[in-house]
DNA sequence: CGATGCGTTGATAACTTTCAAATTTAGTGG
DNA sequence: CCACTAAATTTGAAAGTTATCAACGCATCG
């Protein structure tokens, strides 16, 4: 974990011609030179892509917040281990989300691939010297802080709610971020997502079963989801 | 409501001197002219005060955000109500509190006061404004929203966990922003402490019977609670 | 082919909610 | 100041939900 970070350190200036395998939005859009006039360009001007396998920590709780990460394929989670083992999924960021933002000094949780993961490493300092001399940059990275935000505050009313009702919520944003919106492709273990919704494995899974029992959704696979009813999982969110 | 907003528009760039009877922090602590060097002194100049009796609505949900609030005297909840009826309580506003800072263009929750509150209302365009213009102040502002963030998460972790858990870590919540460390006034009633942390009124009452039990705390009234076992809750906390 | 990890299912226990009622506290008018 | 009413809080019993413990099925991988 700290080779990975002094690995960063050394190639986080340096541009990394991505690779022909990537989706396309891993490509840059175009090859102007000079400043960056998009949030998504600039991180890929300054950024490096960094791959690493199943279950390798991209960061540490309490490690200085040094860089900025994009996911460019695969997906991530960010999670912390409570004094009692206990392990809370902070969330999960699937090609395209930015993750590792702070507002204070450390990472406030761990970060680790899913899977195969690649993303898109920028160093916070350029980051945010950028930020001070674009302005339409500086007010994109608030609305992904704004979005953040906002995603908790929903985090938060989900989790005073019912089994049934933080399965069916969780699916539904999976399906919002999937890019086919009515077969979803989970990348996460059901723990994953029990740590997430604070529930147990064996209550997710119940719930699942019993979803797909009331038609409203089909489980090809266990980590394959159909929604068959939508308006009656949301008719769940409360 | 309509008629308190309205109210609010006119006085909002008034500065209004502070009535005799509130507490220190509401006296400006100087009585310099000019450009405001704090974050603090800032809300001073530019605010308006504004009483607000037992339960009154202060803003709601949807409203645009005109303006953001500081606690003078009293306290505040924030909260939404979700479509069964059940109300999440957002979060507690004590003396000194900054609360309606908002990325988006309307509130996201309602605020109403607890008891009968004085709140220093200042127009979110004039502290804008003035945020633009200095960078400490600018900077202050982030790390409001910095702690604000903080919390969420803190929450997050805390709804995830038993009853028991959740009571403690509200009562250690509530002695850390009290002047008292040890004998804690909660101001707000036992539906609003359920509706914060996500339990019934009956549970909420239990569990803190289960706490005087276990001679973890004390309670003279029912507002009124005195910590005698400080690291008892801290251990219930995880 | 056996080992291992992941997911599902079943039975039981623990915890929290719900419904109901008693008790205390606060507010109001006499 | 007291009595009365309304509201808030506490307590009890039963029902419902979720966690825990245990076993089983299924796929992957040496």
């Amino acid at each position: 974990m700290l080779t990975q970070t002094t690995t960063i350190r050394n190639e986080a200036f340096r541009v990394v011609p991505p690779s022909p395998g990537l989706p396309p939005m891993a490509r840059p859009a175009c090859g102007a030179a000079g400043e960056a006039h998009s949030l998504d360009q600039a991180m890929r001007l300054m950024g490096a892509v960094m791959s690493y396998p199943r279950n390798a920590e991209i960061f540490g709780e309490n490690e200085p917040a040094d860089f900025i990460y994009k996911v460019v394929s695969g997906s991530v989670r960010t999670y912390k281990v409570l004094s009692d083992g206990r392990r809370q999924i902070g969330g999960f960021y699937l090609p395209g989300d930015i993750f590792g933002l702070q507002f204070g000094d450390d990472y406030a949780l761990s970060a680790e691939a899913i899977g195969d993961t690649k993303v898109l490493v920028v160093k916070r300092s350029a980051f945010n010297a950028l930020a001070g001399r674009n302005a339409a940059i500086a007010q994109e990275i608030c609305a992904v802080t704004g979005r953040e935000l906002r995603a908790m505050q929903a985090r938060v009313l989900l989790l005073v709610k019912s089994a049934q009702e933080r399965v069916a919520s969780f699916l539904l944003e999976m399906a919002e971020r999937a890019p086919a919106s009515d077969a979803v492709e989970l990348p996460m273990s059901r723990q994953d997502i029990a740590d997430y919704l604070g529930l147990t494995i064996e209550t997710v899974s119940r719930t699942l079963t019993a979803l797909e029992a009331a038609a409203a959704i089909a489980l090809p696979t266990s980590r394959r989801v159909m929604l068959r009813n939508r308006s009656a999982l949301q008719r769940m969110n409360g």
